[in-house]
DNA sequence: TCTTATTGACCACACTTGTAGTCATACGCT
DNA sequence: AGCGTATGACTACAAGTGTGGTCAATAAGA
């Protein structure tokens, strides 16, 4: 799997959410989220065609780049990494200490018993 | 929160086991988990006090190096700091991604399902 | 007492990451 | 036709990271 950086992984969100955009409309689309210049947008940019995170296609003098890594993918291969490194691949103390640092809402709680109905299934 | 990285964190795992180790006990313990000589050990553990996540106590001609960082304070802080940049901070889908990757096992579904119960008092 | 092995202090070095500058080129407007 | 401007290619560079070497002091054994 791809090793995404922080500052890249907001790159690829904006891509997840609208998928073939140009350099500059992603600088855009970042807006003050980042306070990048162009340059590191696109700098970043490079980078993530390089790991093949991206594809480019031309569009005139310019590139359009679009997602070759998907977004549920990525995501669920870093959540598993996450959990073997820091809980030895359990699940449990994961949420556990997410709920001691406050970090579970009722809606989480909620969210998270329909998903386990689903899952014993 | 001090910033912990990957390979540090195997060390810091080897003092939460057992706290108060010299150097060498150190990359003993670390066996064969880690290929790592001494020499590495020992910067890590000198980049670990520089940062403040351990302490030394003058042991004769060695230290011994003691947590300062709580293991549940980190963890529940990285955990926190990984859903917030993966997840925007919400837990149940890092739940059900961790599950799509065939991450969750009958026994996880269990635990999660006691802690739920817990959780909703 | 002299040597040897251990230990911490300091140093090295390549690679990654965050952040951004320079340059040549090609497009669009005057 | 020339000029400014946007764009990608290439370059830079400091801080962080993984990995490990050198060296001097010192403890411990011969």
């Amino acid at each position: 799997m791809v090793q995404i950086t922080k500052a890249e992984l907001e790159i690829m969100k904006v891509l997840w959410a609208e998928d073939g955009l140009g350099a500059a409309e992603v600088h855009a689309a970042l807006g003050d989220a980042q306070d990048w210049t162009s340059r590191t947008v696109k700098t970043l940019l490079a980078r993530l065609v390089e790991k093949g995170a991206l594809t480019t296609e031309a569009d005139g003098r310019r590139y359009l780049y679009r997602t070759a890594l998907k977004e549920g993918d990525y995501k669920t291969t870093a959540a598993r990494q996450f959990v073997d490194r820091m809980f030895s691949g359990r699940a449990a103390p994961l949420v556990a200490h997410l709920a001691d640092g406050r970090g579970l809402t009722d809606q989480d709680i909620e969210e998270l018993e329909k998903l386990l109905g689903e899952l014993k299934k």
